[in-house]
This record gives structure tokens, C-alpha cells and sequence, in this order.
DNA sequence: GCCAACGTTGGC
DNA sequence: GCCAACGTTGGC
């Protein structure tokens, strides 16, 4: 029986890789790499799935916002940047035996249109519960529930409507 | 650019 | 294994 689809939400400085360089060419897939936070890891290794959703958020601009959606095409595998002495987000730590970070593959599927901002995800009280609105929380790799899934898309819809 | 919040590191 | 120091994140 297939595991059951899951939602997340996952946060870039547009400036180094935003939602535009992810839909830049049809079909391009991304690999998520440079996480080096345990808790993030996790999520990455052990429960990100094959054809779970993400919302891509752009985080470190004004205003924050949810910037699109995207699939996960590839599930968790090591982060092969951790071993390379030259990338950014090399980790002397990690050993090619047994990799300390791991990463997945995602496709873009398509912007929402408008962009939910962190403002508006604040101002709705079914999402009050909502990793991203949550003080202080910095992971970059979160959960996310269906109900926060669906209301968001609600929202965007609502917006366009509206406009 | 500031700085509060948070995760990690390392001396003890 | 505690916890101060340090580095990073990310909203503002």
C-alpha cells in the first residue's frame, strides 16, 4: 500500500535560489543541498517521499512569502556537497562510508499566483498552529499538515478571486 | 544592517 | 554532561 502523501514546506534566500531559478527550464529538478541541521536531515532521510508536496518559501525578503509549489521526485540520499572539500557546505565530518547529510529532489510544478506572504499565513487563525508563523523557528526543512496545505491554497485562492 | 532566537561546539 | 561562547538564521 503507498505510503500516504505527505506536505512540507521548505525555505530559500531567494537571492542564492529562488522559485523562478527552480522554473527556469521544463521539468528541471533541484537537488536540496546544503542542509546541515540534524532536524532537517531527518525529515530528508527518513520521511520525505516520492510525490510529496512543498511549498517553496522564499525566506530573507520583503515580505517573506510562499513562492510556489514543487514535488519531491527524488526521496532522501547523501548530500555528496558535504564531501567535496571545495563546496560551500563541505563538512570534514562526513564520511563517504557513512554520510552525515542527505539531501532530496524536487520539481517545481507551479508559482501561486498570488504569493501567500508570512503576513497573511499570521493573519489567518487556522494557521496559528503553523510551523513558519511559530517565534524563532528557523528549520528550513518543515512539516507541514493537510489542513495547513489545503487552507493556504484556499487563501491563495481567495486572493486571486478577490483581485 | 541589526539582533533575538536557536543549534552546535568544546573546555572543563 | 554542563553550559558559555560562538555561528547562523531570518524577521524586522
Amino acid at each position: 500500500m503507498p505510503v500516504a502523501k505527505k506536505f512540507w514546506l521548505m525555505k530559500s534566500e531567494p537571492d542564492a535560489f529562488s522559485f523562478d531559478d527552480l522554473m527556469a527550464e521544463p521539468d528541471a529538478t533541484a537537488h536540496w543541498d546544503g542542509v546541515r541541521n540534524y532536524q532537517a536531515r531527518n525529515m530528508m532521510r527518513d520521511d520525505m517521499q516520492v510525490g510529496d508536496k512543498v511549498f517553496f518559501y522564499h525566506s530573507r525578503t520583503k515580505p517573506p512569502h510562499i513562492a510556489g509549489i514543487a514535488t519531491v521526485v527524488k526521496a532522501g540520499y547523501p548530500d555528496h556537497t558535504a564531501l567535496d572539500p571545495k563546496a560551500p557546505y563541505f563538512d570534514a565530518k562526513s564520511d563517504p562510508e557513512n554520510p552525515r547529510w542527505f539531501m532530496v529532489d524536487i520539481q517545481g510544478e507551479r508559482a501561486l499566483d498570488p504569493v501567500v506572504s508570512l503576513d497573511d499565513l499570521k493573519d489567518n487563525p487556522a494557521l496559528e498552529e503553523m510551523k513558519v508563523v511559530q517565534k524563532g523557528q528557523r528549520l528550513s526543512v518543515q512539516p507541514v499538515t493537510q489542513a495547513e496545505y489545503d487552507e493556504v491554497l484556499r487563501m491563495e485562492e481567495r486572493m486571486r478571486t478577490n483581485s
